[in-house]
DNA sequence: CTTTTTTTGTCTGCAAATTAACAAAAATCT
DNA sequence: AGATTTTTGTTAATTTGCAGACAAAAAAAG
């Protein structure tokens, strides 16, 4: 069990998280490294290495209880605890994700959508109405929220996130196809659709060269 | 010059792409990879390294030319090319990614959508008419389709994705929160938005300790 | 109750990826 | 035109990540 953990484990923890969901669902109550691994074409020798960056979870000659370890890597990832969001951009990413019905399972609630687009606001999307963005010093003031989603054009990308890092938001997760430059101490992750699209183009031309 | 690239390469090939159009954009002509690497925060040395896996195309004491070398990445990533798509799915997601206006400019063309509920069947999405499902077949043995974009629920997917296979569809980009099993030969990109947003949960959870 | 099997947690070694180093080539300066 | 600077392409060193091995612990079998 050691005290640091590499980025590496840290992105397989979520795929721990579901295929343990999915164990659970299907009512299976224990599994070894070896079974799970078969399961998440990992070999058992990672599985057991990753999960004991954070303690000890299994018993020997038995494995690991499944809602157990799911348990504790639902703990480590912070998802054990409820989320509030907010959304910067109505467009057709930020009324995704305020209607994916994963993520209000998953006990991240938006709870404000904004754009600076008049003919938007107003307009209901899932159980919230978009708000003018310039409500977002006054809403942010009196309301906490733990994540701001950014679904705006990239132009406007980079000055929303020092404007939210100025009200104190401190974790963003950000839509715009742009390298931002994260004001220290915030946190930001970017989901880049393209990059993710353009792989699959690259995988598709060099295929049959393998 | 290589003959295999790594995963590790071609996860970087977009970012390196988008850097560079930017650049272009901002009318930069040269760049050497120190002055890229400050900017994409890499060190010099790897993007050397990584670009040198598919040839020379620096030169001594000058660095890259930024249009050849946007160029040249384009062609790697296979983005010189048009690309059609079928979305599957209507749902917030499919509409989401029918209407995002960067793949429409990186070439990539939504020629059709379906869904499965009828309610859906019939509405205008883009350029778009939703259609049955079931015309899927008879849809695919006329066009020829590079990438299905499947936007189904979990339990939908991996059945649609064995559908896909069989009518002879070759790359599928994946947003159903689950791990696929890809029959051979089909290459399967996931998107999984969920485990970004927990990874965003453990950045958030964790970072003070470091 | 003893023996055998299973399976973890950890240690050791290998492979992959990243960084550093440097000669060779091109550009710039004097 | 010669000297100096810049910067690549490539080789070497370092670091990181992953897989194999195995003792110790627990469970199962006899």
């Amino acid at each position: 069990m050691a005290g640091y953990v590499s980025e590496a484990v840290i992105k397989r923890l979520p795929g721990y998280y579901r295929h343990l969901r999915e164990l659970e669902a299907a009512g299976v109550v224990q599994i070894s490294s070896q079974e799970l691994g078969k399961r998440m074409q990992l070999t058992a020798s990672q599985i057991r290495q990753d999960i004991n960056c954070f303690g000890g979870f299994g018993r020997q000659g038995y494995g690991y209880k499944v809602s157990e370890l799911k348990g504790h890597i639902g703990e480590i990832l912070g998802i054990d605890k409820p989320h509030s969001m907010i959304i910067i951009g109505a467009g057709n990413i930020g009324n995704a994700v305020a209607q994916y019905p994963s993520f209000i399972k998953e006990g991240f609630q938006t709870v404000a959508i904004f754009d600076k687009d008049s003919q938007k606001v107003g307009r209901p999307i899932g159980n919230q109405t978009v708000r003018t963005v310039s409500e977002l010093e006054e809403f942010l003031m009196s309301t906490h929220v733990d994540i701001a989603v950014l679904a705006v054009p990239v132009p406007d990308a980079q000055h929303m996130l020092e404007r939210l890092g100025a009200l104190g938001v401190q974790a963003v997760w950000n839509f715009a196809p742009t390298d931002l430059k994260p004001p220290k101490e915030m946190i930001v992750v970017n989901v880049h659709l393209s990059d993710s699209l353009q792989i699959l183009s690259y995988k598709m031309t060099h295929c049959d060269e393998k």
